[in-house]
DNA sequence: TCCTTTGTTCAAAAGATATTGAACTATTGA
DNA sequence: TCAATAGTTCAATATCTTTTGAACAAAGGA
C-alpha cells in the first residue's frame, strides 16, 4: 500500500503556508521537528480524535509538508524537510524555530471584530 | 480615520501563515515586497475586484502582514518587515524570495482528487 | 457646490474546510 | 482463528472563507 504525495516540483508555496496555516496542523509539524524522527498517528491523539488527526495527516500529506510511509497497521509520518529547504529555503527554519505564545492565539478574533 | 491593527505581540504565526497561505494575498505580499514603497489599493486591481481586494487587505492587514495608513481618500498599504523580522526570523524572506511557477498551481487538485 | 476618485460596508450566495460518529480495512499478536 | 490495534473512509453537519453587487462615505478637484 502506497499513500499519494505531490512530487518535488508539484509544491507550491501556496498549498505550503495554507497547510501550515493552522493550528492544529502547525502543532503536529512542530511535533515532528522536535522529534526529528518518523512519528505515527497515535502521537497527535490530544490534538484532536483519531478521525480529526487523519484528517489533518492527510493535508500535510497532500501539500507536500510530510511524508506518510505505510508500516504494518501503523504510518511513520515525517516531514519533507530536504525538499522543502531547497524549494523555500529558510521557510521551515523559520516555522519551526518560532515559539507560538498563547495570548496571541486570544488576541487575533478581537482585532477582526473591532472594524 | 486609524484603521485597527494588530499590536506587535498579537501578532501570531497561525495567523499570519494562513494569511499568506492565499494566492490573491500572496501576489499583494511579493508585489509590495518587489515595489518596496508603500502602494495604494488600486495597485491590486488586477488580482480582483475592488470589492473583493478590499476584503483581502483586510485579512492581511488583520494578520499583522501589512500596515495601512489612510491619506485622504486612498490608502498606503506596506509589509510590516522589521517586526515580523523580528517575530518570525527568515519568514518573510523565504515567502518573498521564492518563486512560485504556473504548474505547481494546478497539479494539487489532482493529488487531493487521487485518494 | 457637484462630481469624481478611492475605498469601505453590508447582505447574500457560493465554496471550501473542519469536525463528528459509525462503519470499515488491514495487520498483528494471542 | 479471533480479537485487538491503527488508521481510513463516508456522510452529515457545522463553520469559516471567499466572492459578488449595491449602497455608502470621505476627500479633492473643477
Amino acid at each position: 500500500m502506497k499513500l499519494p504525495h505531490p512530487s518535488t516540483d508539484q509544491i507550491s508555496l501556496t498549498n505550503v503556508l495554507a497547510a501550515l496555516g493552522d493550528p492544529t496542523r502547525l502543532a503536529i509539524v512542530r511535533t515532528l521537528a522536535t522529534a526529528g524522527v518518523p512519528m505515527n498517528c497515535g502521537t497527535f491523539a490530544e490534538l484532536g480524535s483519531k478521525t480529526n488527526i487523519s484528517y489533518h495527516l492527510a493535508k500535510l500529506r497532500e501539500s507536500g509538508v510530510t511524508l506518510t510511509e505505510v508500516s504494518g497497521t501503523s504510518r511513520k509520518v515525517s516531514l519533507r524537510l530536504e525538499e522543502l529547504g531547497r524549494l523555500f529555503p529558510g521557510l521551515m527554519e523559520s516555522v519551526i524555530g518560532t515559539e507560538e505564545t498563547a495570548s496571541q492565539h486570544e488576541t487575533r478574533q478581537s482585532i477582526a471584530a473591532d472594524r
